[in-house]
DNA sequence: TCCAGATATGGAAACGGTTGCATAAGGAAC
DNA sequence: GTTCCTTATGCAACCGTTTCCATATCTGGA
């Protein structure tokens, strides 16, 4: 193809000046700075982002991490990401990695620590502190979403706060007969998130004076894993809770639509509460604390794209809390 | 940080030979290999790949423009993708371009245009004649997936076939008052997919010797869309269908979700059919007609590949039909 | 013994940009 | 009329690989 020397021929000028016309950068006068971009046009010229890289040491574009693509919260960040990013000239590039997948280190090893990235941001996936030294090493800058990485900024939500808030607002309601629906073992999710739903969920029951005992029922964190806990969960009428907290608004709607089967009624005899914001939150009149995932991708760019500018003040490491509220639909009321 | 040079003098060869080595190509003899690649490993080498691309005009890396992530054909897709393409070691670098963005001639001219791929997957994306002729000048395979596009291999169901095929279901049960829920024009989703699903339920109904004037609906593709063309179209028991063709199996959610709130039995009452496969259709007890997303990826992918392979061969202009199949569950059956 | 081919290695030229340094002209300030 | 700074441009080095070409050794077959 036509290489920037062709320009620079066509235009009367050395490379030097084309480059610098075209690039913004430098002294150039107006009058060559059209004749350069005239020729570009005329030839069709486009600039190697690949050479411009190996002299800059900057490629303009981004890694993202990422255990799922599907899941609700994850593909929420994934787009305000890539907007966020296009927005500002970057490319994306994406690693699909589950949890502890065997590809984990072989994506590091080959695909990261190659210097084809700006700067890292990992969304769900706990780093190890090799991992993240890697990177360090290489000087390229990372930002965490979802949890706290030593060493790392990342952006993320109080999950044991966030649980003991929809905890408390069933409390509040007057349910003393409450259970959690949350993540298994077998669904692995960094950051202990389920073990801090279940703590911030343990929390506000004691706090209130409530055994909180047996009130934990695991299940695959998805609507057909919610179903099939609310199935087990509401079939013996007497053993039934009149309030249920789930630890994400897909277990919750796989709850409503199991209640629903059995003929209970909802809010009356079962209250309902999740956690996330979900689009559909609104058509099962779900109550839920909302965590805006677009935001935290959003902060993460920002974050990200600073510590880009100014390589020499390192990110600050530590963790920016996500703001949460509570959403009240007519999922949730005082049990009769 | 290191270069090829680093090692090549710490191994005592030249940069050539550690090349050699290191790919793999040219004849090396094994000693000197094993001392390259110690050299190598001691000092922590990694390539550079932007350095390499810039000579052999090739990046190992696919750019992926995709419309939607968080829908459910979608998203399957694109984790498919993913995951075909590490495998076969090519990074993919990811377009979110909403059907008729601004943004799409900026990511055209700017992202694609240059020379960061060795090739591109459009996922329902219809590129006009222009982007085409734009990819195709730059030796760049293109392959499409979910409608055909002139010059391009694509990968794609039959639409029209699959509703077809749904409907007939329906009025093999016996069913004569059926109606068909499916996206909107505000819902832009290109390769007309809405009009080829409804052709293909005009198509039944007429050889069935029915009139399809008026069962037709539009809503949002989604499950809330159903829900709420669910109210509307059952709200009236006198004017209730006993069967319903909902163009995917998320807007048949919507319309479980909406049947079941207003009292009405599935399947003794109304049946629901959908097109799919989607992972919640179980949970639902949903009759669809299965398209496999993932499969379509893996068929993209290899098809690309083969293409980047063979320069010589162009990929062969066409469209390979992906598979579909019913799956009957128990939201169909004869009308009472 | 000589020669063709395979094997092994090095030197140097690419690939397509950016940028440091040198040069030069035009003002402004003294 | 110097001196200095700003503006404008060119030359050449450089980024980190791959690969072409040349050279040299070692086979084995004629």
């Amino acid at each position: 193809m036509s290489a920037i020397a062709d320009v620079a021929r066509l235009a009367g000028v050395a490379k030097a000046t084309a480059s610098r016309a075209l690039s913004g950068r430098g002294y150039v006068s107006e009058e060559t700075r059209r004749k350069v971009v005239d020729a570009a046009t005329l030839i069709g010229y486009v600039a190697s982002p690949n050479a411009a890289s190996l002299v800059t040491g900057r490629t303009k574009s981004i890694g993202v991490i990422i255990p799922f693509i599907s899941r609700w919260f994850f593909s929420e960040v994934l787009e305000s990401l890539e907007r966020s990013l296009l927005a500002e000239g970057y490319d994306m590039t994406l690693y699909n990695l589950p949890a502890h997948s065997a590809e984990r280190e072989r994506v590091f090893d080959f695909f990261l620590a190659r210097k084809r990235f700006d700067g890292v941001i990992s969304v769900g996936v706990e780093l190890s502190d090799a991992e993240v030294g890697l990177l360090h090493r290489l000087g390229r800058p990372l930002v965490g979403i979802g949890g706290e990485i030593p060493g790392v900024h990342t952006i993320a939500i109080d999950d044991t706060a966030a649980a003991r808030l929809a905890t408390e607002h069933l409390l509040s309601l007057g349910h003393t007969d409450i259970r959690h629906i949350g993540g298994d073992q077998v669904d692995q999710m960094d950051f202990a998130v389920h073990t801090k739903r279940l703590t911030g969920f343990n929390m506000a029951m004691s706090a209130a004076g409530l055994s909180a005992d047996g009130c934990f029922a695991p299940c695959a964190f998805t609507v057909p894993g919610g179903y099939g806990a609310g199935l087990a969960l509401f079939g013996d009428p007497h053993r039934r809770p009149t309030a249920v907290f789930a630890a994400s608004d897909e277990i919750a709607f796989g709850l409503i639509v199991a209640a629903r089967e059995l003929g209970i009624l909802i809010p009356s005899e079962l209250s309902v509460i999740g956690i996330d914001g979900h689009p559909y939150a609104e058509m099962f009149r779900l109550t839920t604390i909302e965590q805006h995932p677009r935001n935290q991708a959003r902060m993460a760019v920002e974050s990200l794209l600073r510590a880009l500018e100014q390589p020499s003040a390192p990110v600050t490491p530590g963790l920016t809390r996500a703001p949460t509220n509570l959403v009240m639909r007519s999922s949730t009321s005082a049990p009769r």
